[in-house]
DNA sequence: CTTTTATTTGAACGTGTGTTCAGTTAACGG
DNA sequence: CCGTTAACTGAACACACGTTCAAATAAAAG
C-alpha cells in the first residue's frame, strides 16, 4: 500500500502538528514516540518524516510557533503610557491569552529541558522578551510614582508566578469564569504592586 | 565478576536515591534510564533494583518523602492564632525548606504526570493537605478581618504560584539572600493579602 | 578456617526507539 | 488517458529500554 485516498499534505501537515501538541503535552516529550503522534495522525510513523526532520525539531516548532505568536498578539495591545493602565492591560491580556491555549502553555513552561541548547536559547529569548515588558512596566509605575514595589524584578516575577499558576487551576468548566478571573487577579496585582487609587 | 570490595547497602541505598534525584530533576523521568543512574551510582543496572522494586516506584517514593518531609517539617513551626503571623510563619518556612532542595521540589512540579494514578493520587492529596493550609489561613484572617481577600482559595493560589516562581529564578550565588527574599515577599504578600497594618 | 549471607556482575530477554527509504498508490496537469 | 508528482506504507536499521537471574565475589558470623 502507499498514498491512501484523500491524502493531502494540507491536511496531514497541521494534524500532526496538532497531535504533538497534544500528546507532548499530556505525556511530555520523552515519553511520547512518534510512533504514538502517528497514530494519533491516522499514518505510518515514516510519514510524519514528510513534515518534520526529527523529534526535536517538532517539539522546537511548537514552542517557538507558540512564543511567535504570544509576542505578535501582545503587540496588537494598545499601550499606555499610564503604568497602571498598562499593568492592567498586560494582565489581562495575559490571562485571556493563556486561557485559550492550555497545551501550548504547558508544553512551553514544562519542555524546556528537552530541547537542544541552541534551540533553547532561542525560546527562551523569546521568553525573556515577554517577561522584561511586565518587569518594565512596573519599574516606570515605580519611577513616576504609581507603583510602590522595592524591586521591580522580583514583583514581575511574581505576577508572573501567579498567572503561571493560574494555568494549573483553571478549568473553562469551573466555578469561575473569565472575567471574574481577570477581577480578582487584576484586584490582587494591583495591591501587590500598592498602585495609588487613580489608574 | 561479582560483590565489589568495600559495598554495602547502607551507602549504595541512598546513594540510588540521590542519583535519581538529580538526574530526574535534570533530565526527566521519561528521559533518564535506569543504566544512567547505575553509572552514577558507580554499579551495574542490576544492582539497582536490590534497592527499588522498580522505576516508578523509584519516582514514586522521592516524591512522596519530599512530600512527607515536607508536611513534617511544617508540623514543626510555630502555630499561631494571629492570622498575620500564621501567614508570615508560612511564607517564612515555605521559602526556607524550599530552597533548601531545589532538586526534590523541581521533581515534585515537574513529575507528577509520570506517576501512575494511584501513585498520583497519594501525591496530589499530600500537596493539596499542605496547599489547604495557606488557603485556611488566609480565610481565617478574612473571616476575624484582618486580611481583605475577595476569594480565599485564588489568594492561596496566588500565593502559591509567587513562591513556586521563586525556585525557578533563585540562585545560591545570586544578588538576593534569603533574609532579603522573606523581606520581599513578605511585604508583596501582605500587601495583597490587604493586610492591616498591625500584626 | 568454614559457612553463611550480602552485594554485585554481566549477560540475556523481549520490546520499543527515532529514523531511513525503496516501493506503491492516489491525485493532479496536460 | 498518460505521465508526473504528492503522499504514504511497511519493512528494516542499529540501538536503547526496563527488568530478571544465575553465577561470582566480598563481608560477616560462627
Amino acid at each position: 500500500m502507499a498514498r491512501t485516498s484523500g491524502s493531502t499534505a494540507s491536511e496531514t501537515g497541521p494534524k500532526v502538528a496538532q497531535a504533538a501538541l497534544r500528546l507532548f503535552a499530556q505525556y511530555g516529550y520523552a515519553a511520547v514516540s512518534m510512533r504514538q503522534i502517528a497514530q494519533d495522525v491516522g499514518v505510518q510513523a515514516g510519514a510524519l518524516y514528510n513534515y518534520v526532520p526529527d523529534k526535536q525539531t517538532l517539539l522546537f516548532g511548537l514552542l517557538r510557533d507558540h512564543m511567535t505568536d504570544l509576542l505578535a498578539a501582545r503587540k496588537l495591545c494598545i499601550q499606555s503610557d499610564d503604568p497602571g493602565q498598562a499593568l492592567l492591560t498586560f494582565v489581562t491580556f495575559h490571562i485571556d491569552f493563556h486561557l485559550a491555549r492550555p497545551e501550548a502553555v504547558f508544553l512551553s513552561y514544562m519542555e524546556l529541558r528537552n530541547l537542544t541548547a541552541e534551540n533553547f536559547a532561542v525560546i527562551e529569548g523569546l521568553r525573556k522578551s515577554y517577561e522584561r515588558e511586565l518587569e518594565a512596566i512596573i519599574a516606570a509605575g515605580c519611577d513616576q510614582g504609581y507603583f510602590d514595589v522595592r524591586d521591580a524584578k522580583i514583583a514581575a516575577f511574581a505576577v508572573i508566578g501567579m498567572l503561571k499558576e493560574l494555568q494549573t487551576w483553571y478549568r473553562a468548566e469551573g466555578r469561575l469564569d473569565a472575567k471574574e478571573i481577570h477581577a480578582l487577579y487584576w484586584e490582587m496585582i494591583a495591591k501587590m504592586v500598592g498602585m495609588a487609587r487613580s489608574a
